[in-house]
DNA sequence: GCTATGACAAGGA
DNA sequence: CTCCTTGCCATAG
């Protein structure tokens, strides 16, 4: 196991039942704000026993953009109906209304050192994915 | 060490 | 809105 996929995996099982987070999130939330891709490749790659709410990461543009081939697009979209988000026939949604923002319990689970949290805080693109107070 | 490969993201046409 | 391009970076070969 490397650190990438346990730290994937220790993120995705923090995110809350109805709520949704995107790629980017995962891997801003690791301390690699722009492995986005590679939170796709670990989440392709896990193994079907692995307990993990995998459907609950999803693209930053509001839309189901699974391409795995043990899961498909369509049984993603059932799981997050059942947690009662709203996901069109199209496979899109309101990805503002459901994203999981990173409070103060999250950022002490996640353990990121404070001069990392201070640099991302103060970026435009990357301070909204955090809640205001920090 | 080097190349190819993505369940991505953001910006432009 | 839909493409298309560029930037990304952990893994697998």
């Amino acid at each position: 196991m490397s650190k990438f996929k346990d730290g994937v995996i220790k993120v995705v099982n923090l995110i809350p039942y109805g709520k949704i987070v995107s790629y980017g999130q995962v891997a801003l939330y690791l301390g690699l704000p722009r492995a986005a891709r590679q939170v796709g490749w670990v989440l392709n790659g896990l193994e079907d026993h692995t307990p993990l709410p995998w459907w609950r990461v999803v693209n930053n543009q509001g839309r189901i953009s699974i391409k795995g081939s043990k899961h498909s697009a369509e049984q993603q979209r059932q799981f997050l109906l059942q947690e009662g988000i709203e996901v069109s026939d199209d496979l899109t949604f309101e990805i503002e209304r459901y994203r999981f923002i990173a409070d103060g319990e999250f950022i002490n689970k996640t353990r990121l050192d404070s001069s990392y949290l201070e640099m991302v805080s103060a970026s435009l693109p990357y301070s909204r994915y955090f809640k205001k107070g920090l």
